[in-house]
DNA sequence: CATTTCTGTAATGTTTTTTATTACAGTACA
DNA sequence: TGTACTGTAATAAAAAACATTACAGAAATG
């Protein structure tokens, strides 16, 4: 249930943030990040919907920052791309005739949720600019 | 990079705390959890590495736990079973060739350790013995 | 002491998830 | 009107997770 997404969000959204006011096609980035373009356009078009990014179709067009970098947290982000729990239960469902079984899920996922708030706080108080900074 | 396995140990552990002095077969676990038997016995495995759990082999044999409830916590279990980080990076190499592409899976990694230190601290809070009270 | 019932582990197969690729319609610039 | 992009769908390939089979070895039990 997990995988590099985040990693790829963040890394387009340094880029972005590195080259303000410019405009960054996807093979561009996809170079950099050294994956497939089309997986950019996708994440892209997540970071899009949640109004973190805007684009421009058509010949010079690519993308760019549609916020501010320091009102960007990476808390906001990993929801964006990690809508559901991270830590996900077993891919079955327990016997309901065991009293164990029959609870298990309920009582995970209520542990889970609180374990990734705690993670989750600790990212919202990084913002890009901040992240950022780290790349000078 | 992320799957069950945190699940199905604390299942185990549940069902091993809730019966406490009785040998478990891997069997009678497996059809709790609703898995292959195979599977929980790997994960026993790795808890009788750790000290949580022992077991005895041949007939009538099965495992219990090692320690008393109250003193394995929830965190520990989770680093048992996800010694690695859980937000895993991209799979590919970002370019080096690119300042942001070069610095960028360091950064994310420090960035994962802190996210994740703070789930850890949440899940370390918890003990076995609590955490079995919901089932009752 | 042979049989039964377990653990422990390796090897292999299947399914699911992730990532890559191909393809192409639509948009905008020059 | 050609070129260089975005956007998205469909498909394929690779990787990871999970299941299954198989069997050696251990201990109880008659």
């Amino acid at each position: 249930m997990n995988n590099g997404r985040f990693a790829i969000a963040t890394h387009i959204l340094v880029l972005l943030c590195k080259n303000e006011r410019e405009l960054l096609s996807s093979d561009y980035i996809a170079s950099s990040i050294n994956i497939n373009p089309v997986l950019v356009r996708k994440e892209i078009s997540v970071l899009k919907k949640a109004g973190v990014v805007s684009s421009k179709e058509g010949k010079n067009g690519g993308c760019y920052l549609a916020k501010k970098a320091s009102d960007i947290n990476l808390g906001f982000i990993f929801k964006l791309v990690f809508p559901k729990s991270i830590l996900s239960l077993a891919k079955n469902t327990p016997n309901p005739k065991c009293p164990v079984g029959k609870k298990i899920n309920g009582h995970l996922e209520n542990l889970y949720s609180e374990a990734e708030q705690a993670m989750l706080q600790k990212l919202s108080n990084i913002n890009l600019k901040d992240f950022c900074k780290k790349f000078d």
